[in-house]
DNA sequence: ATGTCAATGACCTGAAAGGGTTATTGACAC
DNA sequence: GTGTCAATAACCCTTTCAGGTCATTGACAT
């Protein structure tokens, strides 16, 4: 018997799940959640073979979600289920240790198929995912370089931020104008999809682009 | 109509899988040959829209193959079917440009399901290949540094933070008004010893804080 | 020689950040 | 039962940030 647990903020959607997998032979649902606010106590009590969970909840995402999981039990299985289908989440999810990631936008089956698979060890994935997944590996032959397009110079600007240099202090550092500062942050910006000087340096600091 | 071609050395699975594959709705098999000695020609002939690769072929190997094939075409999607479930030959596949890595212990239905999922832009990969790959994106625990009291509340801020919220959104997401956010903040600032959002979530994911 | 692009610089605008100060509530410890 | 502290909330103020648009220079490639 397979027990699974299920962290959904939609109430109906949630229900739906609980009654589509609670009637699927072979499994149990042994809690089913709006948020993850206090999921490690959750776990600890309802001890899932199989956790269910979205990203998008209130007071604590998804993905902060599957890494207190997974240290406290790292034999637990994630399935993500979600509407979001970018690289960012795709990747913060997996490297915080979740063994599958579903869109929401996939059928019934293939969900209650995918919770089998990640039972007895697979990696279910959506189609569009898995084949991103699968990019991830080829040769840097392609366009899409992992660095964004960030230039050495714009590295240097990414670096002082993360020290905490505010746009004139580094405008001083590196003798050039504040507006240049602010030229190449925007370029920086643009490149990885970020809006603001925060999430740039967290980007770069998890993917080692600096 | 998708049109397939099969590489694969062993005679009487060929055969089963011309005959398995070619009486399948929407499929035509335009090429079978025994070995990857003149592949480019072949393809170049064949113009099938999704290739069916054996690793283990005299000559030439199916891993040199797909680097051929994905040279002459990048738009081709390449499928291995290969008895071999190391890493080695995993990864040089998918370094090269593979699109799917199915085994041969996988049932026919399997392989027609990839074949579709493969021409449908999937990614489609046998469980424990599946699994093997998402676990590359793991990140090595780290042991967690001293959090300079750090609470919990205070870590959810932060995981905001490097997402790019700005303190209102942070406070919606919450549920808790902007003046509690930026004291929130004030006090994590303090203790991190650091001056701007910033550089306390440079430092915070530097330390794995968060 | 022409085009692309990195690096540099400027101006305008509104939104956001961050420092200072003060205060209440509830939990937990001593 | 008193003290500590996390979490909540509000006000003031100045600085900084970030988006928009426009422009010049020098390298390098086609």
């Amino acid at each position: 018997m397979t027990t699974i647990s299920i962290y959904e903020d939609n109430d109906k959607l949630r229900a739906l799940l609980e009654l589509l997998i609670g009637s699927q032979e072979g499994f149990a649902v042994v809690g089913a959640y709006g948020n993850g606010q206090t999921i490690v106590e959750q776990i600890e009590h309802d001890r899932p073979n199989v956790v269910l969970m979205d990203i998008d909840m209130p007071g604590r995402n998804g993905i902060d979600c599957v890494r207190l999981v997974k240290e406290f039990d790292p034999a637990v299985h994630i399935m993500m289920h979600t509407v979001f289908d970018d690289d960012d989440r795709l990747f913060a999810c997996l490297s915080n240790g979740a063994a599958g990631y579903l869109l929401k936008k996939d059928t019934a089956t293939h969900l209650l198929t995918a919770l089998q698979e990640v039972m007895a060890g697979g990696g279910p994935m959506s189609p569009g995912i898995a084949r991103r997944v699968l990019q991830t590996f080829q040769r840097p032959e392609t366009p899409r370089s992992p660095t964004y397009g960030i230039t050495l110079r714009e590295q240097e600007l990414l670096s002082l931020l993360t020290r905490g240099y505010t746009y004139r202090m580094i405008g001083i550092e590196l003798h050039i104008s504040v507006e240049t500062v602010r030229r190449h942050l925007k370029n920086i910006y643009q490149k990885l999809h970020v809006q603001c000087g925060t999430e740039a340096v967290a980007k770069a600091l998890r993917e080692r682009i600096i």
